[in-house]
Order: C-alpha cells, then sequence, then structure tokens
DNA sequence: ATAAAAAACTAATAAGCGTTAGTTTTGTAA
DNA sequence: TTACAAAACTAACGCTTATTAGTTTTTTAT
C-alpha cells in the first residue's frame, strides 16, 4: 500500500515539480504524460504517485508557487515611497529576473494555467486578474501625476506585462547578454521608447 | 469509400479550419478532441476525414495561412522607401490589425506550432527566424542611421513582438476600445516610451 | 429520373492515457 | 538483527484518443 507521505521527503517531490515544469513547457501540459515525466525523474510512473496527487496538481503548484512570488513582490513595490515610475521600474526588472531565472515555471503559469483543475483555474484566474487592477492602478496614479502620458492604463498594463513575456524565446542567447545590460534594455523601450529625441 | 475530395468543396473545409481554430485557441491544441472539433462542426468525427487529412494536417493549414500572411507583409514593407521609424511602425499596426481580427489563427500558430508534426515543425521554425531576422535588419539600419537609440536590436525585436502579443488577452474588451486608438497607444508605448517628456 | 460522386453515418480498431492494486525492495531506527 | 515505513516495482484497469472500414444518405449533373 502506498499512501501520500507526510512531511520529511519534500525532496523527491520538488524535484518531479522541478522536472514536470520544464516538461510542461517544452512539451505542453496535456501532451506530457506521467510516463514521460517519470522517465525524467528516473523511476516508473506509478512510483510517481507516492510523491504526488496526480497530474493537475503538479500544474497547480507550480503555478500557485509563480502566482504567490508576483504577487508579494507586487505588495512590497506598492508600500514604497517612490514614484510610479520606479514603481513600474521595480516592477519590469522583477518580471525580467523571474523570466531568466524560472523560465520554465513562469512559463508554465503563463501558459498553462487553463488547464488547472477546479477550484484552482478560477482561484488563480481572479489572483491574476487581481495583479492586472493593481498594476493598472499604479499606472493610473502615475497619468494623474503627470508622470506618464495620457495613454490608456490597461493597454499600458498589458504591453509592458506581455513585451517581458518575450524573454521567454529569448533564453537560447541567455549567454550572449547579461541579465542587467538586458533589464536596462527593455526598460528603456518600455519607458522612455526607442526612438531618438531630438 | 470515402478519399479526400479534390477542388469545388473548400467551403465546409475551410469551415473545419475555422472551428478547429477557434478550439485550438481555447483548449490547446493536445487538448482539443476531434469529437469536440466534430460537435462544433455539426457532423461526426469520423466524417471529418472527408474532408481533411488528419488533426496535425489542421494545425498546419492553420500556421502556414499565417506565417504567409505575415511574411507577404514584410516584403511589401521592406520594399517601401520611408524611415525606418515608419516601416516599424506600420508592421505594428499589421500585426494588431491580424491580431484583433484574426485572433485565432494568429494565437494558435504563436502558441501551438510546436505540436506541428514534422516537417511541417522545421518549416514553420525557419521561416519564423527568418521573419525575425529581417526585422532586426530594419531595427540595426534604423539604429546605424541615427533613427532609434543605441539600443539591442534583438531585444528590441522581441519586446515589439511579445508586446503586440499581449493583445490576445485583450479582446474581451473589443468593444471599449477603437482599433484605431489601440494602434495609436500601442506606437506611443512601444516607439515613443510611457514616461512625459519634459 | 437516374447515375455517380460527395459526404454523412455506425461500428470498431489499436494505441495510449492517468491512475490503482498489490508486491517487493530499500532505507532507517531500535 | 529485526521491524517498520517509505518508495520502488509489475501488472492491469477503465477510459479516451485519432483514425479506418464499410455502409447509407444526400447532393449534383445529366
Amino acid at each position: 500500500m502506498a499512501k501520500i507521505k507526510p512531511g520529511k521527503n519534500a525532496s523527491k517531490k520538488d524535484v518531479i515539480i522541478t522536472k514536470a515544469a520544464a516538461l510542461f513547457r517544452t512539451r505542453g501540459f496535456s501532451a506530457t504524460t506521467m510516463r514521460e515525466l517519470a522517465d525524467a525523474v528516473g523511476i516508473e510512473a506509478p512510483s510517481l504517485y507516492n510523491h504526488i496527487g496526480g497530474k493537475g496538481e503538479l500544474l497547480q503548484a507550480i503555478c500557485l508557487k509563480v502566482a504567490n512570488g508576483f504577487t508579494t513582490q507586487l505588495t512590497t513595490t506598492e508600500n514604497l515611497s517612490c514614484s510610479n515610475i520606479d514603481k513600474i521600474e521595480q516592477i519590469i526588472r522583477f518580471h525580467i529576473t523571474m523570466m531568466l531565472d524560472e523560465l520554465d515555471e513562469v512559463f508554465v503559469a503563463n501558459h498553462e494555467w487553463k488547464h488547472l483543475p477546479e477550484p484552482f483555474f478560477s482561484n488563480f484566474l481572479n489572483q491574476r486578474r487581481n495583479y492586472e487592477k493593481r498594476l493598472v492602478a499604479i499606472l493610473e496614479e502615475g497619468i494623474k501625476k503627470k508622470e506618464f502620458k495620457n495613454i490608456n492604463p490597461y493597454v499600458a498594463m498589458l504591453t509592458l506585462l506581455s513585451a517581458v513575456r518575450g524573454l521567454e524565446s529569448f533564453h537560447r542567447h541567455k549567454k550572449n547578454i547579461s541579465t542587467r545590460i538586458l533589464q536596462d534594455d527593455m526598460v528603456t523601450h518600455l519607458l522612455k521608447g526607442m526612438i531618438m529625441h531630438r
């Protein structure tokens, strides 16, 4: 008999989650089989169930971890007493760092969350929408204070979030450009524009 | 007996492809079943094979159509005798229009192409990389001519492409903002930046 | 009206899926 | 060493998948 283990062995479970994130990113959640995952871990498929509850639970673990990371950082940034420009810049830099450091998990949370089983799907969607609203709020305040141009804050938020998401396809060149230069480059693009000012 | 039909009935096949694009976008390619697709079309699953060769062929048809559309437009833009800024602006506007008008197909081509069967997968990847290179070339020339700031053209290209991709999650608000205003807003973001210039 | 072709149907296939059951091996602590 | 639990294994289940075969209905053209 094999029940889900209690406490100590979080180690193997973490390995499984990490390998799952890598597979879910490259092959997609639905196209990834538990046998593939087991191969990557180095065990047989049924042995996975000594450590995890099921395929959906793996996706949930990945998405929750990422969502909590971003939400926590956003709260920190919100409580800062600095300009809204600086806040947005800090958020952009955090997104870039996360994208480069935790590519698999962030990618999966961005693209595979629609396969979350209920009620995790609804929870995740709510958390995501809440995150977007709080970003819009920062942008709106920046617009009111004339820090930003009079642009649509929702469009601006989408532009920022998805621009950073473009780094998903950047990892293959990771070695060529340092994280710092990359951050500076993207901040320049998004905040100051790429056109030479006369 | 039922062989794949020759010429006339492109109509029903087009319906199938359109419905497939919608399903592939919302449910994902792997998670979409031929029975779901058949339901959407209004026939039984095996009847689909009177019109198409298989599931993979559907994905291929969608991706090829989108890729050809963008490649054709890029060629047109390249041959224009205008500034590189204007070229980039035109490309951005085309991407936005395509994203709003052909959301399903463009989304699928952007996110599900990794499930293409060979040799379509390799072909698509090559076409995509070629497209990116040609965009970078425009940006590089613009940088050399001091139209653009001295930024990394590859990062700029990724930022542009993925920023536009953010409109994937925008369709729910389509009615609120006109295409034109949306285009202008995004062009402003990406080219001129969102910070108020003093 | 009739014949041929196109496109629908029902039935069934083999393969693969996530998962469970039951058993054996491995690791750990007394 | 012995005992217990954790974690591996093999075997198999029930279900779903894309797809094929064979047949019947519908459409089209003469």
